[in-house]
DNA sequence: ACACTATTCCAAAGATGATTGGAGAACCAT
DNA sequence: ATGGTTCTCCAATCATCTTTGGAATAGTGT
């Protein structure tokens, strides 16, 4: 076979998306871009990695084209390179929860107590009939990159403080980042303790928008 | 927050899956195994892995649960732990080749000059009205494991000799593995250098099975 | 020009992964 | 039991990736 070199190489070159897969440090950093562009502090910040630790990942997500830059004077920002990206993703965690049950250990140990959810058509329903009132516990930055038309944004650390703002007398149904995302549950554990009716949507925005949902800006 | 560590935990844990998919042999290993499945031995040959080279890939595939084994005698059989896992690849593939320009020289180098391509609703009309013969020019093992209803079985080193069961007067259309397998490019050529009409299907078995069309066995 | 901010580049250290040959384990046949 | 086959485990070597601080670069504001 004279093909054999030829195929190695075309294989390794599918290698490069994987290795830029395989690190937990650049699936957070994933995560964080499949929700609005964000700046290498920003980025770093929220993953919790030094400076030039997260630039050296974020190097390697952009050699691998998953990310792309954009410059705004000395800040330059960050974004998925497209929803291609979000797809592959979202796909990766959905196999790695499915398939290996230490995800799923680490899933529950991460998100606490399961809280009620509703489906993302359950959810449409619910707000076109008027029995649910939607709101986004996001930050405000990633509220305002994209969210479920109708939803108000009132993210996590704000929520107790703003509770007048919801109606008592309705269910609320809270979402956030995706599938693995914390600050739903959380939220719905708070409005719970509070009183409330309170479910949180099963995903997130993510797969909204990858299920072409409409979203707002 | 303190649940930064839960937080790393879980998504080192999907890491494990992309760690998986960060070889360009395991991916080799991922694409033979997406047609059928196979004893070590087989893998390392078809791979050009030494044998312990290819046993320790495996060892690392089934870490994260997407290849399961079966023992028969002294042979253990691997295989796809699921069709998720098959579309995971599959869009790993096509993310890298929309994304990488070197993944498209890669696939010009080792598939050589571009073939007239048919879709696969393209080929079951024309197999349908009778207007083409389908030949399936995998290895015969991989045929069995499943093909397309009507397909005849013609593995490509076969494909030469055996030129006489083929229709002079019909178009013919050859597929094999899928998206980036070289066999059909290289059936077609043989056959347009003996006078013969021929194309291939765009993609292959791997696509055909993932969209869900009929499979026969 | 100068100071200042945001980010990347570089080099070194440590950690993790790949490959290999040889020994060991599981199974079959005689 | 013995020998043969197939595969996994182990240990050593080598290669690659991660993380870090410090220097370099690109851009902004004075």
């Amino acid at each position: 076979m004279p093909d054999r070199d030829a195929k190695t190489a075309l294989f390794d070159q599918f290698a490069r998306v994987g290795k830029a897969l395989a690190s937990g440090k650049r699936l957070e950093l994933l995560d964080l871009l499949s929700q609005s562009e964000r700046t290498v502090d920003a980025l770093a910040k929220s993953a919790g990695l030094g400076l030039t630790t997260a630039s050296a990942h974020l190097q390697t997500l952009k050699q691998a084209n998953l990310v792309a830059t954009r410059r705004e004077g000395t800040k330059i920002f960050y974004r998925l390179a497209g929803d291609d990206v979000a797809e592959l993703f979202a796909l990766l965690r959905t196999v790695a929860d499915d398939r290996l049950p230490d995800v799923r250990s680490a899933r529950e140990a991460y998100l606490g107590d399961d809280t009620d959810a509703v489906s993302r058509e359950d959810l449409l329903d619910r707000v076109r009939s008027g029995r649910a009132t939607v709101i986004d516990v996001r930050p405000t930055e990633e509220f305002a990159a994209g969210h479920i038309p109708g939803a108000v944004s009132i993210p996590l650390n704000e929520l107790a403080d703003r509770l007048a703002e919801l109606p008592a007398d309705q269910e609320i149904v809270a979402y956030c980042r995706g599938a693995f995302c914390v600050l739903s549950h959380d939220a719905v554990r708070l409005l719970t303790a509070r009183g409330r009716t309170a479910r949180r949507l099963a995903d997130g925005m993510l797969e909204w928008r990858l299920a072409e949902l409409p979203v707002a800006v």
